[in-house]
DNA sequence: GCGACTTTGTTCCTGCGTTCACAAGCGGTT
DNA sequence: AACCGCTTGTGAACGCAGGAACAAAGTCGC
């Protein structure tokens, strides 16, 4: 017996369908109805061809010679990636981007719900933000059992980082966004994704300083 | 006459090879003088064979037998990635995360530098952050043109951040880095990096979720 | 009611990134 | 001085993602 639907999603289209995802929510607020795929392409910064082909991985639903219905669209983008039920998550070093996650209004309308704040700083303890209040390291492993919280998020500084990731995992975290500079080693079967601030910024002038020395170049 | 190095180094090679330079550095403090490719990739979290050929793409710096020398190769990189060079950047958007990102002190020591912080907010101008001070929103063009800065990073609310690319690109910023959650248009020539936190944080729930999926269905 | 136009869904193809495997080269040892 | 083991660097194959072109299908106009 065969999955009519391959269970695989590549990963690329993954993270595009959650950027249609974005994009749909911004029509249906305005108002709009259907779309065709080479607005929603326009919209989302990709090519038409291949946004159609992000779609079918989740079953055909346009009309042709129409578009795609847009409230449709949404709810079955929402439902593959699973932004209709709640998760769990909890969030670990309250520092400035710690602050900055635990208060982004955006992780609620994607189906994220941080159940626990935590700061090994007494200074932040105490603190209520975003209708949290920060707790101890202590309290950690009981928070994450008793919501069952399969999402952690660390915004420690990066000598902690993976101290408080072998406390997650242990506590039966199984994915893990890491905002701290190092790399990080977990069991097979936790999830580990690095998001690197600075990695981005020398990505993006590396970029840049490559176009230069070509423009430079040309014109030589 | 051809290059022997050919200026083309792929973008997911240069995203690893800033991630071996923050090792590279971590290695030096701790002491280390020279490292096999083995241990570097797995302390990066890469194959030893990728690595290999990450650092082929800067020209042969190992030695056979031992290893890479540490402190060579990590000027290396630097040199390849343009990090010893100073680049200003100017940062709009002085909420929680720009707070955040102002005071990373980790931007510093990879050749980045902020020269102006902006926010259209009166309450935040005139804040010291990390040595600087928030300047209104009307002072961002003459700082731009002022510090030649070809870097950009909006950290503002997703309805202002078309408008702050605008002034931006219209300034002469060539790089962009955009943590608004919106899909930002701009002329061609100019380089626009996205980082959206909750289109991260879905794709690990998703994969998180499938991998979830595949456990199940092997235990049926 | 029929034809033409529009738009989707799919298929093919090209190029890139990743991985494996082996030859080349250097240091240590006898 | 020669050999052996270890490590780098590179060549080839595999798999995957991206892009273009085409066929199917549905709607609008006449």
């Amino acid at each position: 017996m065969i999955q009519p639907r391959p269970r695989t999603i590549p990963e690329a289209t993954v993270a595009r369908l959650a950027v249609y995802l974005r994009v749909l929510s911004g029509l249906a607020d305005g108002g709009r109805t259907t779309v065709s795929s080479g607005e929603l392409a326009s919209a989302a910064g990709v090519n038409p061809a291949g946004l159609r082909k992000d779609l079918s991985h989740l079953g055909s639903c346009g009309v042709r010679g129409v578009g795609y219905e847009v409230r449709a669209l949404r709810e079955r983008i929402a439902r593959v990636l699973g932004a209709e039920q709640s998760r769990a998550c909890v969030l670990v070093g309250i520092g400035n981007l710690g602050t900055a996650l635990a208060d982004y209004a955006g992780f609620g309308s994607r189906g994220f719900r941080f159940v626990g704040l935590f700061d090994a700083a007494p200074a932040q303890v105490g603190q209520e933000i975003g209708g949290l209040t920060v707790q101890p390291m202590t309290e950690l492993e009981a928070t994450v059992t008793a919501h069952e919280a399969s999402i952690g998020v660390i915004a420690t500084p990066a000598e902690v980082a993976q101290q408080v990731c072998d406390r997650l995992t242990a506590a039966g975290v199984r994915s893990i966004l890491n905002f701290a500079p190092v790399t990080l080693t977990a069991p097979v079967g936790v999830d580990v994704r690095p998001v690197d601030l600075s990695v981005e910024l020398q990505v993006l002038a590396f970029l840049g300083q490559q176009r230069s020395a070509r423009a430079a170049e040309v014109t030589a």
